[in-house]
DNA sequence: TGGCGCAGATTGTTGAACAACGTGTTGCGC
DNA sequence: GCGCAACACGTTGTTCAACAATCTGCGCCA
């Protein structure tokens, strides 16, 4: 049986050809940062893999989930071979997995994929901390940051502490004024946000740690980037445990 | 004029399609690292991907040279669509620059991405061997590079001592056991040889710092990780500071 | 029950075609 | 002669249809 020609199987819209026409969203959460570099332009293909990237990581396509050729070239009115060029953006950046005759998939980050990313994460951010200059601009990216999550915790809004989260350790790294090492975080993020997105309940998963970013950046401000830095490695340990408790109360990996 | 229908203007081959019914080269130095992780696979696509690589970073293609996709594509005896496909991997790699609608060069780093590349190795390679475990099987194909590169030095074969070099500092990262990190730094590695090749003279550029890697090795045994880290430190800035002193010289970026 | 083979579906890749965009050139007016 | 617009050409961006190679699930036979 052939499920492409039997359009009202569809949940959402037949199309979204109109989706591609502009840019999805603004991809990174602050103003004029470092970002000299980017594969972007104005080609569909690009356009296209931000787009995906995107709902990937809004879990509208779950961890696992195998992604068809030919329903999605459909969906987004685009030929397999841009179809293609995108997945193979996608799959470099770690958000989708490539078997060869098999098709993509989300990337479903297994426990040994969760222990790297922490181990990176805390290998780069404490680095960047201990080194960080507390006048430069991005201290008061992380300071805002810090106050949205507190407004988004009073609102019980979870997906605005998520987002806020994330905007403080993005400008925790442009700290070090690297673009590539904000490169690096951003493609951990957004596998991270796999994992989360595999064990479900942003609330626990964001929502503990809101009062300790602000710690962090008090000590910071306080006792210089040495200190912050040990703080923020307990911090980014115990946040891994979490994750790591879950998967193994689920059973997975 | 159209030198696309010039045969005798190639000096090479006028095709290499047998260049893609194998892998290229080993592409990584040692034996069985890390590695869980790549976009490998058996189809075209991939292999095109890192046969060009290898041709790329092995200066096969110059930094700024543009790489029309009817050519390549002849060359390599692969249809546009493949090939356009192998190109993205390699500017997500950061190994190609894509415009828009102007197709794709391989990239000439400037001085802001050669200052970019040492900043995220000091941090990388100084924060493994900081934490570094002397027992580490990769402790052992470090001390095997530099054996490598002191043979290469009595032979006066740059080449060899450049790869020994970049095996050494491979196997460094190696100490980590993470496949993020590792993956990072052959990128760096990657676009710092593009570097290399726009500057040309491989000698001063590898053959200066051989003597050293033995001494950080030296270090780490005799006195561990910390004392190590900054040795590798100051020779990292050094050899930065050779690069960026020829790029001033050369009037570049 | 367990393996075999087959049919259907999906991916991998190709070639041709056309639209869209950049670039260099020609020729015009000043 | 010089600046500038129109044009022609080459290249990239994208689509489509087709076919080979491979995987998957199913029925069949022993």
């Amino acid at each position: 049986m052939n499920f492409l020609s039997a359009g009202p199987t569809y949940d959402g819209d037949v199309t979204e050809a109109a989706a591609l026409t502009a840019t999805p969203d603004g991809a990174s959460t602050g103003g004029p940062a470092v970002e000299p570099e980017g594969p972007s332009g104005g080609e569909t293909g690009g356009v296209l893999a931000r787009l995906l990237s995107g709902r990937i990581v809004a879990g509208e396509f779950r961890p696992g989930q195998r992604l068809s050729e030919a329903a999605l070239a459909q969906r987004f009115s685009v030929s397999r071979n841009t179809l293609r060029e995108a997945f193979r953006v996608l799959a470099e950046q770690g958000l989708l997995e490539h078997v060869p005759h098999r098709g993509v998939s989300v990337r479903s980050p297994r426990v040994a994929d969760v222990l790297d990313i922490y181990r990176v994460r805390r290998h780069v951010e404490t680095g960047v901390l201990a080194r960080a200059d507390v006048s430069h601009p991005a201290a008061a990216r992380m300071r805002a940051a810090v106050d949205d999550a507190d407004r988004a915790v009073e609102a019980r809004d979870w997906v605005a502490v998520g987002t806020a989260n994330m905007a403080f350790h993005e400008a925790l790294v442009a700290l070090s004024d690297s673009p590539r090492l904000l490169r690096l975080h951003r493609q951990l993020s957004a596998e991270l946000r796999l994992a989360f997105l595999l064990i479900g309940d942003p609330q626990t998963l964001h929502g503990r740690f809101v009062a300790r970013n602000r710690s962090v950046l008090d000590t910071l401000a306080a006792e210089g980037g040495a200190a912050a830095a040990r703080e923020l490695e307990d911090y980014l340990t115990e946040s891994e445990r979490t994750v790591l408790g879950t998967y193994a109360r689920l059973g997975l990996s």
